[in-house]
DNA sequence: TCAATAAAGTTGTATATACAACTTAGTGTA
DNA sequence: TACACTAAGTTGTATATACAACTTTATTGA
């Protein structure tokens, strides 16, 4: 039996298929360092944007992080059991205390998980992801 | 309380994030493309890899897709329930003939998905993601 | 004000992914 | 060959993610 179409293509072209491969690789580097904190990147990143803004609903979280709503929904009740954030407010989302600390915390390894990604990707594969997000992000 | 490390990071560098958020949206559109096959971005590109290489196993694959060997493991699993995959000639993996008719009818729709992505991604777009992949696939 | 509609939020279900621990298969050396 | 060791593969468990369907909250028009 003959396939024209798989004779043609050349499959390692495919942008999904790179993008999920680099989207791994980032993500064991900071699973590794965010590991002695018990929390993970996803949920680091929900601690990150409401460290710095403090009046957002699920809604503009879902269109800041670019998550499903209900993605978003069960990343925030994890962090909410573990009282990093509270939805005591409700319909806005607060870091507390505690999660602020954490954060705070974090940091430092952050920045490590950051320096070992920069190493890697070096000044243009930095300003090559810049350019995606710019692509992407409208 | 004052928090120092928090007051004067920026969130918004954070190469893991912004990873995360560039393979959410990509995932999407291929993900709307897909959906009429029953099938995945990520069983797709396994598929596309057995069909140009038919003489791996499970070790070579995960190597192939960065993929941990029990995540590979278990889409492999999936792709066999659907008989798009076969683990008769074990330890190889081999693509059955109904993978390949698969693949061979979901192409022009996957072409489709890359278009629709490139249009966005725009030639230096594309030439970043090539770069990450250099920079991070050592 | 109240009913109709829309938007936001929640829950059910399925796949994706990784780590840890375990089992099976393969290798090498005494 | 047999035993020890290593590599490959599998399974348990947890989080991440999305779609569909549902519930709750908000908005709007008569």
């Amino acid at each position: 039996m003959e396939f024209k179409n798989i004779d043609s293509f050349n499959p390692k072209e495919c942008i999904s298929g790179k993008m999920m491969r680099l989207n791994r690789m980032t993500a064991n580097i900071f699973r590794k360092h965010l590991k002695p904190f018990g929390i993970t990147d996803s949920q680091l990143t929900l601690l990150f944007v409401l460290t710095k803004r403090n009046n957002l609903n699920q809604k503009e979280l879902s269109d800041i992080t670019v998550l499903e709503k209900s993605s978003l929904n069960r990343n925030l009740k994890r962090l909410i059991d573990s009282e990093l954030v509270s939805k005591s407010s409700f319909p806005i989302i607060r870091i507390t205390e505690k999660g602020k600390i954490l954060v705070n915390t974090i940091i430092p390894e952050w920045e490590k998980a950051m320096a070992e990604i920069k190493a890697l990707l070096e000044s243009d594969g930095i300003s090559a992801l810049d350019t995606l997000m710019n692509k992407l992000m409208n």
